[in-house]
DNA sequence: TATTGTTATACTCTATAACTATA
DNA sequence: TATAGTTATAGAGTATAACAATA
């Protein structure tokens, strides 16, 4: 819980001679380890990239994986619906679902009572690696889940859940 | 609590009429909301976009505050040294910085006794700047603390820190 | 030879404007 | 006029390779 870094030489270095520098060997962090917005980005940063090795055989990325999710659990939904339930731009979702289709993981369907839109499926391929995937991220959250302990990981997800909502809600703070 | 999602028309349409439809108006998350990447991604989106309102007036980003922060804490240090405490790789740290001296906040001094490296501090300017965005960062923190509870900040803060320190250690879980 | 800072570059994610074909 | 999907584009954040100056 040591809020200093040591940066000189990555360990390798004699144990520094020069103490009286400008640029001393060890830094602190300051106040930054209190602050939540900095605590959420490093377990983001080191969740997503264990989550990329849970699934680095089936080379899925989190939102492909959660697009496959959508389809599954809501076959023949449309893609603008699927993109504003995960917090993606329609105009974003686009090269996302074409690399998914070229992959022919999913299919688009013109729908014939509105010639604009698409139900969106998967196929065949894209049920099978979904599974897999189900699997291997079902193993990443086990992992976490053990690191969290007994009730950590609903407690986690609660707050997240209380900090997703009110600072969502929070309007303006200078201009009420 | 629901992981049910009303997509169509953001409340302005009619109680939509064609409720046979292969794409229905109500679509489910399925699994999704129980995963902690996701909600912490989330939670992360909401909580910089708070950050962002709180230190709007000051045009800071969440880098550039914890780069003020580490100079003020550790004046005099080289830059390599603020890179690496922070998580930003050497390369990506340079525009960076050239945008806080472009505005007169920080200062490079070169050093003597090592003419590769900088010593970096904060100039008057940068020191008032981050005066007012401490506070600024304050009250966004005591706001997200308020929605956590008595106990809620110190609790998530343990475990975000947990997941950093598992996922981050956790070998390829194919390979062992 | 190794390190500090740097340039150039590329890939992902995200954001806005504007187009098309349908409604 | 409005909507679904799309294109083009631009801005951040992040990644690697390679260079000059210095150690």
């Amino acid at each position: 819980m040591s809020d200093v870094i040591e940066t000189r030489g990555s360990g390798k270095a004699p144990a520094a001679k020069g103490k009286r520098n400008a640029a001393p060997a060890e830094i602190s962090l300051g106040t930054l380890p209190s602050h939540i917005g900095f605590a959420l980005r490093l377990a983001q940063i080191a969740v997503f990239q264990d989550f990329h090795r849970a699934v680095a055989d089936l080379d899925l990325r989190p939102g492909q994986y959660s697009v496959l999710l959508m389809l599954h659990t809501n076959p023949g939904i449309r893609a603008s619906q699927v993109a504003e339930a995960l917090g993606i731009k329609r105009t974003n979702f686009v090269p996302l679902l074409d690399g998914l289709e070229a992959r022919d993981l999913v299919a688009r369907d013109r729908l014939e009572r509105d010639r604009r839109a698409f139900a969106l499926f998967l196929t065949e391929d894209g049920a099978a690696l979904l599974q897999r995937a189900e699997a291997a991220v079902a193993r990443h959250e086990q992992r976490l889940a053990l690191a969290l302990g007994e009730a950590g990981k609903p407690a986690l997800l609660e707050l997240l859940a209380r900090l997703t909502a009110t600072a969502r809600d929070t309007p303006s703070p200078h201009r009420e």
